[in-house]
DNA sequence: CGGGATCCAGGATGATACTG
DNA sequence: CAGTATCATCCTGGATCCCG
């Protein structure tokens, strides 16, 4: 990362950032890893709601990362897969994933320590 | 990435995901490439108040990513570093904000296609 | 300097109902 | 099925004031 510039307000990575850093999208984009309708995906996305689900649709469509098809037919289906702009991001937020599961651990028992530092007694 | 148990709500990586995979955390680990005070980072992150920048300090300090050491003299001094866990972050945290930078263009071209497509007109 | 405590407004979110 | 619309709510984030 160029620290003299990830910083700036101005910059457009920061703004990008935001569009793609956050927990639905990244496990949407996972989830995606083949071809899915809606809910298809709401069902494997636990815990999202179908309102967040769209949004979080909308904003990966508009950057290009996936792509909505409607299904011909009756009654209606929809079909979203990832654009090759999309698949590109698996690689890095792969990474991320892995480090993650790798960590877990790690942070958990940290995240112990913290508390049990941190919480006053009755 | 394994989509077979990423979306599970009781994955703990979906958990840890949430901690780490925002903005500002992202920022903060990325200007703590080199050991730093509390204004100097508000000062670096454009933008942040003081009021986010100390919560996400604690959380990225719960999780074990950096080391909070008060210096000593007058006037308070605190000093911000990333622990070695903090630091392995910063390999897959560049992936991703270098593939943010290689493909900045090419998103803001979908937006503006995705934006033109979809606004009404007068 | 480095925060903690408060107050407050706005956006995100959940639940529910309705539609093509 | 795949959303949109609405409403109540919650919680975050901004602004301020204060303290060691």
């Amino acid at each position: 990362m160029n620290n003299d510039v990830v910083h700036r307000v101005d910059c457009p990575s920061r703004v990008i950032l935001d569009q793609i850093a956050d927990k639905w999208s990244m496990l949407v984009l996972a989830v995606l890893s083949e071809p899915r309708r809606f809910n298809e995906i709401k069902r494997l996305l636990e815990g999202i709601t179908q309102r967040v689900l769209t949004q979080t649709l909308r904003r990966l469509e508009r950057n290009g990362m996936i792509t909505r098809r409607v299904l011909p037919g009756r009654p209606l289906g929809v079909e979203y897969s990832l654009t090759p702009l999309g698949r590109s991001l698996q690689g890095p937020f792969g990474e991320l994933y892995d480090w993650t599961v790798s960590n877990m651990d790690a942070i958990q028992a940290f995240q112990r320590a913290y508390d049990s530092r941190t919480e006053q007694s009755t």
